[in-house]
DNA sequence: GGGAGCTACCTTACAACGTAAGGTAGCCCT
DNA sequence: AGGGCTACCTTACGTTGTAAGGTAGCTCCC
């Protein structure tokens, strides 16, 4: 006798699928066979598939909530901030389909609103007008949720992601990458440095922002 | 008798199917029936439909790369890049489904490398270091493709996205569209000021950083 | 000038997907 | 005891990408 079918277990199971095999693995069918059930027996809990996915993504952000209420501490909005962010960060490094995820869903789902709403506390409550926190959000972009929009991910890991081979058609860029190279720390891109220099990049960016506008500060 | 079918002529029809249906409406079938031939046709101009999406991807970067070329003057590092990003986001407006393409794609389109290596050349012939200029590159995201990540899209339009439904559950976040609806420019929540803000925000914080790091200059 | 061969297209077919429709076994409540 | 509800299953359908193989028409070369 198996353990009653929830819409949590049935949540937990499909970040699990995720975590293993990605999220396009995360099929009806699949999921269904993990929870040793026929696939239209999760129809029961989930309304289909984006219903199925929504909640996945809630599951996310409620990693994200606990590792950030686990990471606040005493402090000023900057340096809270930038805890809660890196501690998003971290749950994001454990499911590295969660920024895609997020990025497919219609719908802001509800926990990053209360999220962003968290984040607007502490700033307000730090003196930070509404406007500053307002395009403070906007500047963050999806740093809250501990990932930054790479457009330039060179081949994951270490060495030059094959660029070599039309390193004469980029030379710029083949010049950036050999004048970086022999000083990397973890290969020659170590994202979690240019994560942190980007974060601090604009908190100082937004602080001298706020000084600006209310200058007897 | 119809038009020859060409690679080019398959992926500009697909690009028109995306602007006028959205990227899921783009299938194989979809997109035989939009050039009158059948769908299995399509594989003898391109392997399959991750190919397409990559030479879509490649289109829209071409577009991209054209308006930049177009934008482009006399100036120093920072205006030429602030105009660059600006006509970039001009392409991106024109096709929205743009960054989810692009962030779905596995390798990154080499038009976007040799865009990179444009925003290199243009950093350290002005001066900045190597280091500078990666770190730019981080901080940007995908700023240079002209969009930036919206982790927090107050359901789109102007209004207050059905969210005083919710107010006492969000009583900063509500406090905040309160606060800012008022002074408005183009609904509550205009993307153009905010993204300007934001690249206005890394551009002095990256010439600030140059400074510091080279304090003659 | 007539077959060889190539290109560009079509036909058929299949597995996997999400899910609509309806069936059934076991439990609870009156 | 029996009605109804919940949780699961069975079957089936339409849509997707694409493997496999067929065919018409052009070019080329001896």
């Amino acid at each position: 006798m198996r353990k009653a079918l929830t819409r949590d277990r049935v949540l937990l199971a499909a970040v699990g699928i995720a975590d293993r095999d990605g999220l396009p693995a995360v099929t009806m069918r699949r999921l269904g066979a993990e929870l040793g059930v026929e696939a239209m027996s999760l129809y029961h809990h989930l309304r289909g598939k984006d219903a199925l996915l929504d909640g996945v993504a809630e599951t996310l952000i409620g990693e994200v909530l606990t590792a950030v209420a686990a990471a606040d501490g005493p402090g000023g909005w900057r340096v809270r901030l930038r805890a809660w962010f890196l501690a998003a960060r971290e749950v994001m490094l454990r499911h590295r389909w969660g920024p895609g995820l997020l990025n497919s869903r219609a719908t802001v789902p509800f926990g990053v609103l209360r999220h962003y709403d968290a984040i607007i506390g502490v700033m307000v409550g730090d003196g930070l007008s509404y406007r500053i926190a307002h395009r403070a959000l906007h500047a963050f972009g999806s740093m809250p949720l501990g990932f930054v929009q790479e457009a330039f991910s060179p081949s994951g890991d270490g060495g030059d992601g094959g660029m070599s081979a039309v390193a004469d058609r980029l030379p710029h860029l083949a010049a950036m990458v050999a004048s970086e190279a022999h000083e990397a720390e973890l290969g020659w891109c170590d994202s979690q440095v240019e994560f942190e220099f980007t974060l601090d990049l604009l908190l100082d960016g937004l602080d001298r922002a706020r000084r600006s506008e209310d200058p007897l500060v």
